[in-house]
Formats: C-alpha cells, sequence, structure tokens
DNA sequence: TCTGGGGTCCTAGGACCC
DNA sequence: TCTGGGGTCCTAGGACCC
C-alpha cells in the first residue's frame, strides 16, 4: 500500500523573512511579485486583514500602512537557499523525496519502518523549523491528490499534521472538503462541476470517471482515480529534463521606444544565456513577443510574437542576442506603450559537440570561453557585473524592475550575512 | 499612475502522406 | 453533383500548477 506525504512551508516566502527578523513574528506579512506588482505570499494575520492572492498593491497600499503591514519584495536567493536546507532535512529521513516546487516536497513513507506516521510527521516538522526556522503542514495519503489534499486540512489542525491514510477518515475529510481546493480542480473544471452540483470532494471522488474524462479530459479522470486511493500520478525522484525555459518581465514603467525594447530584449535573451548554461542545455530557435497592458484596454492595443530560427543550436548569448533582435525589428511598432516583453525556446537539447576538423574555424571555441569567464565573473561579483554592450546600462534603464523593498540576501551573499548585536 | 513569472500537460484541428 | 480512409506530425490554445 502506497504512502506519501507532502510537506509544505507555510506561507513560505513570508516564513523566510520571518526568520530573520524576529520583530515580524506577530506583524502581518506579505511579499509582492516580481516589479512589486502584487501580493504573492500572505501570513494568516495579512489574510485575515481580507489581502487577497493576487490581489494588486496600489489597492492594498493604504490598509498595509494603517495596518502596519510588514510588505517586502521578493527575494528568489533567499527562497531558493532556505528551500533548498529544508529538502536537506527532508533527505534524512526518507531517501524517496520529490521536490515539487520551492516550498513543497513529496516523500515516500510506505517503506519507511514507522509505526505511527503521525508521529513521524511531527518529528519532520518539528526538526524543519528547528534547523531552518521555517515553519511547516504535513499531509499524508495513498496518492499524491489525497497527500495534497490533507495537507491542505491540515492547515486548520493545531498539530499541523493529517495522516488520511484510512478510507472512512478520508470520507470524513472529503465530505465537506470545497472541490475547488482539490489539486488539479482550477476554476473552468469548478464551473462545469458547479453544473452538475458537485461541490465537495466526497461527491467528485464518487463521480463516474468516464462522465469526468468527458468534461475535463484524462486530467479529470486521473483525479477520481486518486481521490479513490489509485495512484496515476507517480512519485518522481529525479527531476525529468526540461522542456522548455523563458526570461518574461513586465517592465518597471511603460516602453515606447525602440532602443529601450531592444535593450530590455537583449537583457532577457542574457538571462536565458545564463539559464541554458547552467543547465548544460541549448536551442535552434527563441520566441520574442511584447504586449500592451490588458489593464488599460481603453488604450491602443497590441500583442505580438515571433519565432527567429537559429541555425546550430546554441547557449551562446550573443548569438541569442542576434536572434531575439531580428524579432524585436519586425515585430517593432511604436505608438503603443509597452508593458511586458519576453523570449521563450521549447526543445532543449544538449549543446552540440564542437567539431575539431582540421581547418574548422574556432569561434564555436571562443564563444563558449567568452561565456564561462563571463559567468564566472557575474558568479563571483554578482549578477550583471559583465554584461554585453547590447544590453546598455540596464540600471537606468526604464524597463528595469522594481524590487524596491527587498530584504538583504542573507543566507547567499557574504556582504548582506545577517548581524547579531 | 500602479495588476508576476515560469513551468507542464492535453486536445483539437490543420497539413501532409499513402 | 460526384469527389475515401486512415495514419502521423505539428502547432496553437486552454487549463492548471506554484
Amino acid at each position: 500500500m502506497s504512502a506519501l506525504a507532502l510537506i509544505d512551508g507555510n506561507s513560505f516566502y513570508c516564513s523566510c523573512e520571518r526568520v530573520f527578523d524576529a520583530k515580524l513574528e506577530r506583524r502581518p506579512v506579505i511579499v509582492l511579485s516580481n516589479n512589486d506588482g502584487c501580493a504573492v505570499a500572505r501570513t494568516a494575520e495579512a489574510k485575515a486583514l481580507g489581502i487577497k492572492m493576487g490581489q494588486p498593491m496600489f489597492q492594498i497600499r493604504d490598509l498595509c500602512r494603517d495596518s502596519k503591514v510588514a510588505v517586502f519584495s521578493s527575494n528568489y536567493a533567499l527562497y531558493g537557499d532556505m528551500s533548498r536546507r529544508m529538502n536537506a532535512i527532508y533527505d534524512t529521513f526518507s531517501p524517496d523525496v520529490e521536490i515539487y516546487s520551492i516550498d513543497e516536497s513529496f516523500i515516500d513513507v510506505s517503506r519507511l519502518p514507522v509505526k505511527d506516521r503521525t508521529a513521524w510527521a511531527s518529528d519532520l516538522r518539528s526538526t524543519t523549523r528547528q534547523w531552518t526556522g521555517i515553519p511547516t503542514c504535513v499531509g499524508i495519503g495513498p496518492t499524491k491528490t489525497l497527500a495534497k489534499l490533507a495537507n491542505k486540512a491540515a492547515k486548520k489542525l493545531p498539530g499541523g499534521v493529517l495522516d488520511l491514510s484510512d478510507p472512512a477518515e478520508q470520507t470524513h475529510v472529503m465530505a465537506d472538503f470545497p472541490v475547488g481546493d482539490v489539486w488539479g480542480i482550477g476554476r473552468a473544471s469548478q464551473l462545469k462541476l458547479a453544473a452538475l452540483n458537485i461541490r465537495f470532494a466526497g461527491q467528485l471522488r464518487d463521480m463516474d470517471p468516464k462522465l469526468a474524462r468527458q468534461i475535463m479530459t484524462v486530467v479529470g479522470e486521473r483525479i477520481i482515480h486518486e481521490l479513490n486511493g489509485r495512484p496515476c500520478i507517480a512519485l518522481e525522484t529525479v527531476a525529468p529534463q526540461r522542456k522548455g525555459c523563458a526570461v518574461t518581465r513586465s517592465f518597471g514603467s511603460r516602453v515606447t521606444t525602440k532602443v529601450e525594447m531592444e535593450q530590455a530584449v537583449a537583457d532577457y535573451a542574457t538571462r536565458l544565456g545564463e539559464k541554458l548554461r547552467r543547465h548544460g542545455l541549448a536551442t535552434d530557435h527563441v520566441t520574442v513577443f511584447m504586449h500592451t497592458s490588458q489593464f488599460n484596454d481603453d488604450e491602443p492595443q497590441r500583442n505580438v510574437s515571433m519565432t527567429v530560427d537559429i541555425p546550430e543550436a546554441t547557449n551562446d548569448t550573443l548569438t541569442l542576442i542576434k536572434a531575439a533582435r531580428r524579432a524585436v525589428d519586425a515585430l517593432w511598432k511604436s505608438g503603443y506603450r509597452y508593458s511586458k516583453a519576453g523570449i521563450i525556446t521549447q526543445d532543449l537539447m544538449p549543446p552540440p559537440i564542437p567539431q575539431r576538423a582540421l581547418f574548422d574555424n574556432l569561434d564555436h571555441d571562443r564563444a563558449s570561453k567568452v561565456m564561462a569567464a563571463m559567468d564566472e565573473a557575474n558568479r563571483r561579483w554578482g549578477r550583471a557585473t559583465v554584461v554585453p554592450a547590447a544590453v546598455g546600462i540596464a540600471a537606468r534603464s526604464a524597463f528595469t524592475t522594481k524590487f524596491e523593498m527587498r530584504s538583504p540576501r542573507f543566507t547567499t551573499r557574504w556582504d548582506e550575512l545577517p548581524e547579531c548585536r
């Protein structure tokens, strides 16, 4: 009988900020999206104030000031490092761990010599809390979907742990568990289910799998089986090869000139190259898109994209910039206030092995040496220490993303270490 | 004035082939 | 007016996730 635990950090980004400032412990805390646009993480206190997931900052600015909400820009260097520390702890509890997201991991408990799974989970929780400072919840079930459901239900329990191994207990919890909170049921499916008067997880579990397939594709059918304790979604302890890679950003302020757009896209292409090289991958095409803001629908709208092929798969930044620039050239049209652009690639592959023929030119070699030197300089002295000229002086450009309330990178930069006084 | 970013998976429909 | 059947492959778009 399979048994999986799902552990996740409570209000994870907010909890990371609290670890480094004890004074935040009793205050509502929120963390903002890129560009300081909207709230993407809220503590229980912030939720109680009525701050919604994804709510734009300009709508809650007054509330945050009046209620003394601690507001942070997102600090992914910090969250990523805290995540690594947590997973290092999970590895000591089980050999089979799947890192599902930055703050969630599935852990196989079926093969562990554990009698009391609730006690085991409580130990996992308290160890994680003690060693990293991050509060968590743990849900256990025979399938991933039931483990997720147990985890969600555990959030309301004082112990922060719920074991749903027992079918009677599953039935009890699912009876009033909102169907929209089931893993994999989004807004569209929720609407279709409501039309069938299916509102709770228990009703969804008892639905005819064939009907589920009709209205929600095979994804929906799998959910029914998983809720019935029949596993359809396997634990993946080794991360599969990634398939695509993208760098997309909203601008700090609207872009109206071609020069700014070229610099922004060159900057994104530079990041894309860094990412590809970090993963040891390459691509033979890039798609560039740019669009105006859908929220200003009284303004002229434009939403365009173009794919440019690259003759040979590469992760060389200068080649990527050249391809991206061709797309910008073709796509650019003035008279619009662009709010966002990005560069996307799919079908990633390993970089081609350089040909070492007698009369081969050495461009290939030289390019990869330049990239390696650039990556090393940026690793040692901070991102964007060395950038291609096409990017311009990004720090002074209008498109630069806003991070006005970012906390220090406490755990990953020596010069930003916290001090004890 | 100000509204995130980066992924995966699935399906329908068109292009193309024999 | 008649004008097959059945494969495969690719892409765009929808849905969902954190």
